[in-house]
DNA sequence: AGCCATTGACTGACCAGTCAATCTATTCTC
DNA sequence: GAGAATAGATTGACTGGTCAGTCAATGGCT
């Protein structure tokens, strides 16, 4: 009997085991790739029988769906609260690569499996969430264009081209990471989180000039 | 593997058909996947028997593979050139922001498949070239590290870091065309060429300060 | 009369998803 | 509070369809 769950209800146990079978199948994916791996290896893995992913999923695909929007939708709303904020955009644009940036060294595997998974993959499953996905890009590109009309950020260039750069930049950090071709650790994590801004807006500021 | 060169048979009339192939699939995995879709697709699309995708090829791993090397060899060949060439950092990284957005242009479902099928596929196949993908990676750190000797950009910015940022950069403009995000033509991917070069050295340049 | 290109039906393996059976806990009845 | 009834959680063997890769046969060229 586990001392955590609290409630009356049997329910508690079953949202437990439903987690287990997430957090699994972060571990899985992050391992095999989506493709590879069998939904057995992802029972095996939670401790769990087979048919009890079927019974908190319909499918294969809706766990990578669940973990995929947990995550996004929490990342969408710091930008939205991010952009609701009073700030220069330097400090917003901090705030959000911060925010991934932390996401990757807190749960690395996480992060793996939704940009390998779903944010890359145009077919399959970049195609079901592509409004999800396009929504960050959306909210970006509106502090840009905010930061143009107030004179910071240089008119002539494409907002969205803009909000597209700052977030390739950041995603190529983390497939760096991912792949291990940059060192990682704290350390870095807070050095890439500086450099992500000071390369974006130091291109997008308007010069003294 | 090529029997291309054999020049006395009608080795002719069967390199035709391996490129009839290849480009085939090009199509077929840009439309479906490289998961999604059956090596009779490829076959269907090229017109040819299923068999015969069998005599070129030793798997459908095989296609991918060959379609993914040819395209990355060219682009490594530019980097090589430019590299050795004596000019400007800025000008050099717009040689190969230029390269790669071309490239784009001239066959967008290529680029799609290497992208979305290869260089984001941690698993798989991402995992079989990193090396090759590494050493564009390496060659784009070693013009910055130049840049940095020569005081041209600043020397407290990993020069890994920063190459992987141009590289992002670069990658999430073609994810944006490829998932419709972005405004596509000639005269947007000409803007998209400056934009790379200006917002990344923008960011690197030793400042007059 | 031989060699390679080409064909396409076939097979063997694999695996997502189903389902009937079993377990466990909570509530109901007297 | 014993026992029955109900509902949900949990199990894992099984099925049905899919497809990568094989191979024996055929075509075409020199």
């Amino acid at each position: 009997m586990s001392s955590q769950a609290r409630t009356a209800n049997g329910a508690k146990g079953a949202s437990d085991k439903r987690r287990l079978i997430l957090d699994a199948a972060v571990r899985v994916f992050a391992r095999q790739g989506f493709h590879a791996c069998r939904v057995s290896d992802i029972a095996d893995e939670a401790g769990v029988a087979y048919g009890l992913v079927y019974h908190y999923f319909d499918s294969k695909d809706e766990v990578l769906d669940t973990l995929f929007l947990e995550r996004w939708n929490v990342m969408l709303d710091l930008i939205r609260t991010v952009d609701a904020e009073d700030k220069p955009v330097r400090e917003k644009l901090l705030a959000i690569a911060s925010f991934i940036v932390e996401s990757y060294h807190h749960d690395p595997d996480l992060m793996k499996v939704i940009i390998v998974e779903v944010t890359r993959a145009a077919n399959s499953f970049g195609d079901t969430h592509i409004g999800t996905i396009r929504e960050a890009y959306e909210l970006i590109g509106g502090m840009i264009v905010k930061a143009q009309e107030e004179g910071t950020f240089r008119r002539e260039i494409e907002p969205r081209f803009a909000a597209m750069a700052f977030y390739g930049v950041i995603e190529q950090l983390l497939t760096g990471w991912i792949f291990d071709l940059l060192p990682q650790g704290e350390e870095h994590y807070e050095r890439a989180k500086l450099l992500v801004v000071d390369i974006v807006c130091g291109g997008l500021e308007a010069g003294p000039a």
